[in-house]
DNA sequence: TTCAAAATTTGACCATCGTCAATTAACCCA
DNA sequence: TGGGTTAATTGACGATGGTCAAATTTTGAA
């Protein structure tokens, strides 16, 4: 199950088509060798975990190809779906900054491939590549925009347009174009999951969809989801004001 | 208004007595008498605008006395207060990072000192003291932990246990332990902020702030608040963590 | 394929929250 | 100190969301 190197057609890093788009892409080609072979790749099966709250870290990981979910819990147990991981993301680096055990779990949402990097090999490499570092500062930094974003948007908005919102963002990953110009998306997630993400109730998200439905916004059918074209860019967020 | 040279007593960033409470704490005595020299420090009335946001990112800020607000808006002109910053904390480091306009805007809430330091001398120390590099990537990391744990909540609570948790934390920051037993705390927030800070309306927070009057957890007059000893472990409200 | 477990949907009901509007209290500056 | 402005509270009411429970669909494993 595990293979040393790289990239998805196992001609190591070096041929990996998501070097460009992830932090590596500061690496000069010989450290590209080292980092392909001293990284494990691995196959995930759909539902299967990467890491788990509380375990110590031990380096951190790679998406190579499908998604990761990040699950986040609190003290009373429920468990909150933070965000999604895809191909030339990094997960787990923050474990690995400070030393501590994954505060976090994160598992496949499909089958998937990972690449592992234990902490020694990424700490030669940022030692010896300076530009490592920034770019890792980069990519934290940009995170926690997003977090922030995530955050007023949660303060701000209804469940109802945080799940439009949701919807979005997904469609923009997992969407196609219909030739009728109306988009069409496999969910990767299932509804518990989708309402966990706005911090709602599934019975809640379920009747969300239901209003969506009845307001001819989008079908849905299981987890295939259909938007018309005319539908999806006069909703950007906007809270349906009276009569739309 | 703006005077050379850091620290609360006018000794430089030497004597500066939350040096060894920031990142700065790994740096020598030649650079700590370096970023001396070249900081400015300067006083904010209450309510003073440090940064805003869409300006450019010059460089980053150091709290040295008083408190700090992040504030962030959504496109409909909401505005969410984020967090709040204390002595030892650092703002602005993700603009300048990703080389961004500033996504927030940080005002201070009473009367306080904040230092800024160009872009150009943290460049020339960060190059110099690699390990100031790391403490940056630990400070991020652990400022997307607590943000991460805010969405959790957020995700999780009720607008009531949201802001016993908000409370709380202020507390830990604000309060004063009463010769009962009891704690006063003055807040530093209006309610309005308080409000936007659990995601709610701010005749929703009056509410909410009646209703703990009514069931005997605190007591609020104007800006001060009064919990007992009683209340103040067994509400139902969950562990004690920092603020975010 | 078949069946049991899990996920999803739906209904009923109630608590909470947001909005609008009207007061009242606090604040700031001349 | 007065007067005007902002902040905070309160009431009414409709909308939204949570909970419990039951019905239905989907899924996964044998």
């Amino acid at each position: 199950m595990v293979e040393q190197g790289g990239g998805t057609s196992g001609a190591g890093c070096m041929g990996c088509p998501l070097r460009q788009r992830s932090e590596w892409c500061v690496l000069n080609e010989e450290e590209i060798r080292f980092l392909s072979r001293h990284l494990k790749k691995r196959r995930y099966r759909a539902g299967e975990t990467i890491f788990s709250v509380g375990e110590p870290s031990h380096g951190i990981y790679c998406v190579a190809l499908g998604t990761a979910a990040i699950r986040k819990g609190d003290a009373e147990g429920n468990t909150v779906l933070l965000r999604l991981a895809y191909p030339g993301d990094t997960l787990g680096y923050r474990g690995l900054l400070l030393g501590e055990n994954r505060r976090y779990g994160a598992e496949a949402l499909g089958p998937s491939k990972i690449c592992f990097v234990d902490r020694a090999v990424v700490k030669l490499l940022l030692e010896r590549n300076p530009a490592l570092g920034q770019q890792f500062l980069r990519r934290i930094a940009s995170d926690m925009d997003e977090a922030h974003d995530h955050l007023v948007r949660n303060a701000t908005l209804s469940n109802r347009d945080k799940f439009i919102h949701l919807l979005r963002a997904l469609m923009n990953r997992h969407g196609r174009t219909a030739t009728d110009g109306g988009q069409f998306m496999e969910l990767p997630l299932s509804r518990r999951d989708l309402a966990s993400m706005i911090g709602a109730r599934h019975e809640t998200l379920s009747r969300i969809i239901g209003r969506l439905e009845e307001d001819g916004i989008a079908r849905f059918s299981g987890r295939t989801v259909y938007v018309a074209r005319s539908h999806w860019l006069l909703n950007e967020s906007r809270p349906p004001t009276l009569l739309d």
